[in-house]
DNA sequence: AGGTAACCATACCGGTCTGTATACTCGCAG
DNA sequence: CTGCGAGTATACAGACCGGTATGGTTACCT
């Protein structure tokens, strides 16, 4: 099952594909940049951090910077496909030792482990809000396959279309009002709302 | 019922109720650079735009635009105020007249109905992701005013605060997936979803 | 007639943006 | 020992940013 999904984008439309391609491997001094972009585009967006406060952070220059990445956009889009990585590698670790009650729950849980210390939201969203319309945006893709690659989870884990996009639902509603919502409770309703999705799915959970 | 509807405000803490403040009038270049600004700021981000743009949009000047405002930001933080308004206008009229089965359908109607011809999501969710860490900005109380009062919303036409939280959380989700996700079918999944909760949530709706 | 608020037009400020260019040092493999 | 990739350092281009300053022109109100 967990073999299954580490490799659910390979299922996916072919548009999707690129998201399952292995990291590219960086220098080290490249490695430093991206770190920082990611740290930074993250906490202040990625429209207010400019190249040369990321060069500074990384401890390099900015020619170091497009001689590795050739552009800013790519440098978004490269931050952005880190970023799913991890949450990817986060995810399937928690749910692969996670109780046997519920790998639904285990998502909520995980996502509550990984938002603990994060207090700027999705990144994605976040990113998908600041490019505005240049839907030209090499970002963009990543965004919406990583989007794709959760829907894809929850009806896999489910077992059930509806089901799935019932607590996908839930699951992005549960980003957007922890991050600029008011309650502190949200995770608490979030876990009953799945439970109470769970129970009238007809079918028990995998 | 309405009628509490469209003071809900004025329960809230102290902290919210600047957002009840009647719009402030505006005199004629004011309304031009306000009604442009907004249509900028929602396609292409508050960071995207600059007051030189928006003040030749307007037809007139930067000086106006400052005479006016103040400043940027306090035209940004006038700009979410005024989609609030709207958006609440449009929801309470749509809910005046909805058939009696069920007002919380009802507002997933009315969303569908207002994000139809916008394709660019939420605009608090997108205005919170590019202010970045500057909590202090006058339009973060006026986003977190909304989320709140789209909260006391569902829970007063549930009459359940679980409830509420539940039809919230897929509320803000079904945003999110519409906008940066891929699925065309999010209206049909959400509307399913709200029945279940409701028919899972023991009371009728109201 | 006088005052005032609103508006238009234009120029400017210091700063920052992405991106490029030049010149140098270092380690290493052929 | 030579060539080259990687990195450092600095300077610069051209545009744009939010915000300010100066001046002149309506329209309305008392």
């Amino acid at each position: 099952m967990l073999q299954q999904l580490t490799t659910l984008d390979e299922a996916t439309p072919g548009a999707l594909r690129p998201v399952l391609q292995p990291l590219p491997k960086l220098t080290e001094a490249g490695a430093r940049l991206l770190e920082a972009a990611a740290a930074l585009f993250y906490e202040r967006g990625v429209r207010a951090v400019g190249v040369d406060l990321i060069a500074e952070t990384a401890g390099t220059t900015k020619k170091t910077l497009y001689d590795r990445f050739g552009s800013k956009d790519a440098l978004v889009a490269l931050y952005l496909l880190q970023r799913a990585h991890r949450w990817r590698q986060h995810l399937l670790t928690r749910l692969a030792e996670g109780d046997d009650e519920s790998r639904v729950l285990g998502v909520f849980d995980a996502l509550e482990a990984w938002m603990g210390a994060q207090r700027r939201g999705c990144a994605f969203v976040n990113a998908y809000a600041e490019l505005g319309d240049s839907e030209e945006h090499p970002a963009v893709p990543v965004i919406r396959a990583e989007k794709a690659w959760m829907r894809a989870l929850f009806d896999a884990l489910t077992g059930d279309i509806a089901l799935g996009a019932h607590v996908h639902l839930l699951y992005e509603g549960t980003i957007v009002v922890r991050t600029a919502g008011a309650g502190a409770d949200t995770a608490t309703h979030a876990r009953e709302a799945v439970r109470i999705a769970l129970a009238a799915g007809g079918s028990a959970p995998r």
